[in-house]
DNA sequence: TTAACATATCAATGTTCATTGATATACGTG
DNA sequence: CACGTATATCAATGAACATTGATATGTTAA
């Protein structure tokens, strides 16, 4: 375990980490979480409310979805998305081990 | 402010994080932020510990100093590399303030 | 059934960006 | 000075991806 970040479970970690952070290193997809995080809504509040076309944030909401950040019920013609908690948890977590020194120092040895 | 990150402040925080985001979210700068909070290290240590090109190396530390997550000191022939804690904290704290729903309640209203 | 609405998907376009090889700059040593 | 080492920069290439217009699918209402 000589060099830094070749652990394998640190690699893991930071690619894991590194998948959740291109999702989310997006301006409207960034404002997308953060309106839902109000609450839950259908995607036509979505276009309003972030002045976008429906098919940009009906793309943006399936990538959401596909790294599990978000999930939808369906009710009538809608689609209702919210938050995945749980997977925002965890995204916050792996964020705050991979950049705490504390953590840091304890799971990789440089 | 009737609609979510509409307001011009949240607006900004959302864009100032997507800047970081984008920066961090790419494996081998990931690695080298990781690689550097265990302490300062030369061009020459990253590539051996990274297993990364000079030149390739040199960009990546170029994107990172450019977004301020690290600075360096000259040393003879050598460049010392290390975090830039003030911003690295910046960092966490806008993450942590978008990401949490207690703050995202009180900053932004929808 | 037809029309209108909500949403998803597809193909095309343009842009951004990671990587690479080549070259430049700067420093140290003999 | 000349040479080797450390690092940065530049130009080219290819891949990834955000956006858009067009179209498809499913649902509700008349």
């Amino acid at each position: 375990m000589k060099n830094c970040c070749q652990n394998i479970e640190d690699l893991k970690s930071i690619e894991k980490l590194v998948d959740f952070l291109q999702v989310i290193a997006e301006s409207n997809r960034l404002k997308i979480l953060c309106l839902l995080s109000s609450g839950t809504k259908c995607v036509c509040e979505i276009e309003e409310q972030l002045l976008l076309k429906q098919n940009l944030v009906s793309h943006h909401l399936k990538v959401l979805k596909d790294a599990e950040l978000v999930v939808f019920t369906k009710q009538g013609q809608w689609r209702y998305y919210s938050l995945n908690k749980k997977n925002i948890t965890n995204l916050k977590n792996l964020f705050k081990q991979i950049f705490s020194k504390k953590d840091l120092k304890k799971s990789i040895t440089c």
